[in-house]
DNA sequence: AGATTTCAATCAAACGATTGATTAAGTTTA
DNA sequence: TAAACTTAATCAATCGTTTGATTGAAATCT
């Protein structure tokens, strides 16, 4: 997961590989599904030094949204540079979103480590619940809804501006929570480029569909 | 959750008691994260009934997933009465789908219990998986398909239709799975019929307008 | 500079608590 | 009474955490 080969001193290595294993293990078998010992054996150390370095299980969970918050906040950038000027431009930037969503969570390593995790935490609504909100969701949510007004003319923060872009979140999520019911459905053994694309597609046609439909309404 | 009084013997009693106990519990708190005496004790019984009963705890499991198939069956018919004869038709019914859809998994105390279940079974891809997916998703995948053919023209088993169905389903489960989330972001402190309604009314826009660019998109 | 102390970091080992499962004795039902 | 069912007690295994010993590299002193 690091590109980078190691600038960092060796007790912080310990903890980026405590917290990378965490995050992989508590996304595959669930939090209380993995122990500190499968943790410390992952990330090539001994059981004693998540006490050590955190304070206990419950402490490295939270330090794992912390590393996720922090990485998507670099990744996808804190705000929105120049908001557009038009409505197709804002059109454009929210299919473009969602294309790197897409992508982000069906294809790229970083994402299929993150998103199980931050999935569990979603619906167990663990303690590591309120930061991912706060640095991660509730911004990109705010931004896409002034998106949303720019492209369509209804307000950023109406009810139905909210609820249109969580359904739009909700659409893409769903590939990746109900990955292998959709595995099953398509007949695909895996998920490849072209695959991707063709939901990636999908999904882009949705937000088309509602974006026209959405201006409609609002010049009625 | 069960409204008749109790036509069964004491020991179907337990049985059910220990399987409501179960969802509600695995739901909550994850398989790992519930001890088969947490069940005993909601389910007002002892540890060793589980063991005499079903076998131990990853066959209550899969019991468990069983009631709800056979639960959702009941709920929602196994297949769709006599098909639409026409695409207005069509697309009412699939309103009409989406809008009880809605109304079970976020208002209704049985869906409460169910869909977090479900939600964790499909994202451990657990032994109860397949049983899910055979018994309760697949069908009534399929069948929306077919309703969306009617609808839209779109082939009900073409790539964009399924697709098009999971993107459906999706934006609904959201909502049950991103609660927490919901209700932050629309400073909300629960969902009540008047809130649900807003969500229904926001996705069966999106439905429509979706089943708008289908149609235009099947005449080109 | 060389010897000594300090300290963060890691480790194997062991802690008490809790896990799922089993047992054998008890109770209820038919 | 025989079968079906429930119970408290107990089992080995595993859980998260703590312990005390050991390391090696800075910091301090002579």
């Amino acid at each position: 997961m690091t590109a980078s080969p190691d600038h960092s001193s060796p007790s912080e290595q310990t903890r980026r590989a405590l917290i990378d294993a965490a995050i992989t293990l508590f996304g595959e078998a669930s939090y209380h599904g993995t122990s500190t010992r499968s943790i410390a054996l992952r990330a090539g150390t001994n059981v004693a030094s998540i006490s050590y370095h955190f304070g206990g299980k419950e402490a490295l969970r939270i330090a794992c949204a912390e590393a996720i918050a922090e990485r998507v906040g670099k990744v996808l950038g804190s705000g929105e540079v120049a908001p557009p000027s038009s409505p197709e431009q804002a059109a454009a930037l929210l299919e473009k979103t969602i294309r790197n969503f897409v992508h982000f969570i069906l294809l790229e390593q970083e994402g299929a480590n993150f998103v199980p995790f931050m999935m569990r935490e979603l619906i167990e609504e663990g303690p590591a619940l309120d930061l991912i909100y706060q640095t991660t969701f509730e911004p990109r949510h705010r931004a896409f809804c002034g998106l949303w007004e720019i492209a369509t003319g209804s307000p950023a923060e109406s009810d139905a501006t909210r609820i249109a872009v969580f359904s739009l979140i909700g659409q893409v999520l769903y590939f990746r929570i109900g990955q292998s019911l959709v595995k099953k459905r398509m007949e695909w053994e895996r998920f490849d480029d072209s695959r991707v694309a063709l939901i990636a597609r999908g999904t882009i046609a949705n937000l088309r569909a509602m974006i026209a439909a959405a201006r409609e309404a609002h010049h009625d």
